[in-house]
RNA sequence: GGUCGAGUGGUGGAAUCGGUAGACACAAUGGACUUAAAAUCCAUCGCCCAUACAACAGGCGUGAGGGUUCAAGUCCCUCCUCGACCA
């Protein structure tokens, strides 16, 4: 017997196919057409296009926004939903390393598989738009967006101890550094002083903090790019050097505690150290400086490490009363932030406290309202100001006020603004990444390459990895790409560091908009009409660093006049990880699902025996816990894991993969397919009418409802889960109507569209429509039908359920009173007994207190 | 250590202007269909009462304890656990 079942792996190719070949998800460029129609910008960040390929945690973020730009496009908006790779990176270069292979032909393999995987799970994507950011087509316009950051002197020079890697030859950010370690090979890190590039992301600290505001963005994310901003209001005060002519600033958020200052340290690196160290001091100073040098931030300042630190035998001058006080080098105190120097207040700072405690220096109160004593104790709180002579008596708030304006007068200090934000280390010796527009003369001198040279194209080279010397890669390549002409006549050097990964990824939402244009990034009309980005979607991973870098970007192109908005970003939302059950042994081994063997309690390995602890991790490759997305479409088609993946829970919520839940999805939608599919001959049912969809009343009421909550719910994005389960309750009943109009189904088929494109695409044309659904109108839902004429409502005594009524939608409160009343149920509970009180919420219940 | 978020059946999760807790699924169990299996369909599915069975009625129940209220998963306080970020 022919069997007419669902088959996803028929149906799915070749409506793939017909939209390719239809072009139907092909965006205009032309700003007349555009602007005919309103706009809706729904991005997921593009993916680093490791060898690794797609895996379910990519498709949780691509398959919401596609579902919302399907959505977006039906309800009449021109969708811009492009998608691209991130394509320069170290890990790209080391496969390049190891497999003996150019770092381009190992990112065009790895942006083939994306592709191909991408495109088997039907998203609406424009691929005329898509980017590659490691292509001199897209590099040239990231070089040239630089040039307009050098023009602004937002890039410079700068020796800042950095985070060396020896193994791999390179520099690395603070954010690829943990305990001392590569986060990705575990590679041990060293700090060492290098001259490299720096962005002045600091010159828009202030911008990046207030326009916040701006943003629909979650709290808890705009909370995590204050704290990283970490502004801190204070004052700046001057310390004179006791017997040397010397002076010196600390930062400080307390200037109220100014007396409690019983002495002050510099950073070890600070350039006074050698100048006032008293030559009794020195050696032990500086031997203390040498130890501390290679440190991280990190350990210098964590709490629970004990405090160290030298006496320099010199004094400074407290500017409040003229008392002197020792000056002491430590290395809880950081170079770069602040001054490098502080004034401590071991009585109100904990850091400070313990210091003084470990190296017995006074302690003095000048907050009160501690609990314990302040020998003891720092106090950190609010409170009044305490041996402080003028400041005596005063409220913290206060006494700052105060302060800082006695030190403004007596010119010892001023209001001062800090943040924690550093500039942006900008460059990396390595060899796949943007190759900088700069040439350096003999002399030092840098010069900009002029705009009509860009792009400059990587260099082929012999080894990706630094000369012998300790030159970044980039310095192997051949002299005629080394040195360059200038019109003059002589002969520079280009600049052979790199720019990092993060370049390509701060304006590819703006070349999207653009994407073949050849004369300029992007054309502004364009930019006008689609910017900002309506709805912006990733991972938490990037709420930090990606997005500050971004919007920093976004607002030096916006000062240049070549944006329109402050923001590049108006709407974000993080979506959840999926998690995956995954094996490890006691040694921390991860083994293969198919390596084990389980029973109900226990895990262990097959070749050996060993018992396994079950976990349920993030899913990745190095956890041997991933899922490839072309598996469960080979089992169950594209629409069952989009429909999954959503239904799975909220949008913004981390949930474990479950096999089982995919068949779940996969029952529903073959349901789908029978309601229009007939069993025995693979026609059309035989219960599908012409009728009008009023025939069916109550079938029509669910539709509406169902049409309201996919509505609403759809738009919400993140509960997307709870539009699937109503169209699961619309499907349940439609199953079991008697018939079925023809019009309800189609109705239901277009809510279906943006979620299961593929099954509502083959429904649709076998009802006999020609054209794609996707280009259909989304369905209004019609309040009248949902209100009903008799109502539910619940009747309580004393708060708890006693029974159910059935009454007019139009009952009055009395009549509502009088039934719950003589309700044989609710007598049992108030018989003999006073009514003290009876509440009523309109159409809901009744709670009737004894 | 700090800040923020979250704890609901065997599982994923629904329900928060305070008003029917457990929608929709998964798993499980029983049944129908089948030579058999798969698929499909039907039924049951928080705990107690309930160790003859079933139904009805009833009691309890949203991490723990307390509070506000006619009414608390939802609001307030204390605590516990987990997660994210920061230090």
């Amino acid at each position: 017997m022919e069997n007419y079942s669902y088959a996803p792996g028929e149906i799915e190719p070749y409506w793939q196919a017909a939209w390719q070949e239809k072009e139907a998800f092909k965006i205009p460029n032309d700003i007349e057409t555009l602007k005919k129609k309103p706009k809706y910008y729904v991005l997921g960040m593009f993916p680093y296009t490791s060898g690794a390929g797609l895996h379910i945690g990519h498709a949780k973020n691509y398959v919401p926004t596609d579902v919302l730009a399907n959505f977006k496009r039906m309800q009449g908006y021109h969708v811009m939903h492009p998608m691209g790779w991130d394509a320069f990176g170290l890990p790209t270069e080391r496969t390049a390393v190891r497999e003996n292979e150019h770092p381009a032909h190992i990112t065009k393999r790895n942006t083939e598989t994306f592709q191909q995987q991408i495109q088997r799970i039907g998203f609406s994507y424009d691929w005329s738009r898509k980017i590659d950011t490691s292509l001199p087509d897209y590099y040239k316009w990231t070089q040239w967006i630089f040039l307009r950051l050098y023009e602004k002197d937002l890039a410079y020079l700068a020796d800042v101890p950095v985070n060396w890697c020896p193994a791999l030859g390179t520099v690395l950010s603070n954010e690829e550094v943990k305990d001392g370690k590569y986060v990705e090979t575990g590679d041990p890190v060293e700090r060492r002083l290098m001259r490299q590039w720096m962005l002045k992301i600091t010159a828009y600290a202030e911008r990046l903090l207030e326009d916040l505001e701006l943003l629909d963005w979650p709290d808890g994310l705009k909370e995590m790019q204050r704290n990283w901003i970490g502004k801190s209001e204070g004052a700046e005060i001057a310390f004179d050097v006791k017997d040397h002519d010397a002076t010196f600033d600390v930062f400080t958020t307390r200037p109220d505690t100014l007396f409690g200052a019983t002495y002050c340290v510099l950073a070890p690196e600070h350039p006074l150290v050698p100048q006032i160290t008293h030559p009794e001091a020195a050696p032990a100073v500086n031997a203390y400086v040498n130890e501390t040098i290679n440190k991280s931030d990190l350990q210098r300042t964590d709490l629970a490490t004990e405090k160290t630190g030298v006496f320099t035998g010199t004094y400074a001058v407290n500017p409040c009363n003229n008392k002197p006080i020792p000056i002491w080098v430590a290395d809880y105190v950081l170079m770069t932030y602040g001054t490098g120097a502080i004034m401590a207040v071991p009585g109100h700072d904990e850091r400070d406290h313990d210091f003084a405690t470990t190296f017995g220096i006074p302690i003095v109160e000048v907050i009160s309202g501690g609990e314990k004593p302040i020998d003891e104790e720092a106090y950190e709180g609010d409170g009044v100001c305490v041996n402080s002579d003028f400041l005596n008596g005063l409220q913290v708030d206060d006494a700052k006020e105060k302060m800082i304006n006695w030190l403004e007068n007596e010119m010892k200090g001023k209001r001062q603004v800090q943040y924690k934000l550093r500039d942006w280390l900008f460059s990396r010796q390595r060899y796949w990444g943007e190759p900088f527009p700069l040439v350096h003369l003999d002399d030092g001198t840098i010069i900009q390459l002029p705009d009509n040279q860009l792009p400059i194209e990587l260099p082929p080279i012999d080894a990706y990895k630094p000369t012998e010397d300790g030159k970044p890669p980039l310095a192997r390549a051949d002299e005629s790409w080394l040195k360059v002409k200038l019109p003059d006549g002589t002969t520079a050097t280009r600049e052979t560091n790199i720019m990092p990964q993060w370049a390509g990824s701060c304006w590819y939402y703006l070349r999207f908009l653009d994407a073949q244009n050849r004369e300029a990034p992007f054309d502004t009309e364009l930019e006008r009409y689609w910017m900002p980005v309506d709805l912006y979607m990733g991972g938490t991973e990037h709420a930090v660093l990606h997005l500050l870098y971004a919007r920093f970007w976004h607002k030096v192109l916006y000062d240049c006049g070549l944006v329109s908005t402050k923001e590049p970003f108006q709407g974000l939302l993080n979506q959840g990880i999926i998690l995956a059950e995954s094996f490890q042994d006691e040694a921390g081994k991860y083994y293969y699902p198919h390596e084990v063997e389980r029973d109900q309690d226990n895990a262990n390995a097959i070749p050996t025996g060993k018992t396994l602890q079950v976990q349920m991790e993030k899913m990745s490759k190095s956890r041997f816990n991933v899922i490839n997305s072309n598996d469960v479409i080979d089992r169950y088609g594209a629409d069952a894991l989009r429909l999954y993946l959503l239904f799975i829970g909220p949008v913004t919520k981390s949930a474990p993969w479950q096999d089982s839940g995919v068949e779940g999805v996969y029952r529903f939608l073959q349901r789908v397919w029978w309601l229009v599919v007939d069993k025995k001959n693979g026609e059309l049912n035989g219960k599908l009418t012409d009728t009008a969809g009023t025939t069916e009343s109550e079938l029509w009421r669910e539709l509406h409802n169902t049409i309201k909550q996919v509505t609403e719910d759809t738009e919400s994005v993140d509960k997307m889960n709870t539009a699937i389960s109503q169209m699961m309750i619309f499907v349940n009943t439609a199953t079991q109507s008697k018939s079925l109009p023809i019009e309800t189904v189609k109705i239901f088929l277009r809510l279906l569209a943006p979620y299961a494109p593929h099954l509502a695409q083959e429904l649709w044309h076998r009802l006999g429509e020609t054209g794609f659904i996707a280009h259909s109108t989304w369905p209004k839902h019609d309040e009248s039908v949902l209100e009903s004429t008799t109502i539910t409502i619940i009747a309580q005594v004393n708060g708890k359920l006693r029974s159910r009524l059935q009454l007019p939608a139009d009952a009055t409160d009395k009549e509502i009173e009088e039934t719950a009343l003589a309700d044989e149920r609710v007598q049992r509970f108030i018989e003999g007994k006073e009514i003290r009180k009876i509440i009523v919420v309109p159409n809901r219940l009744i709670n009737i207190v004894v």
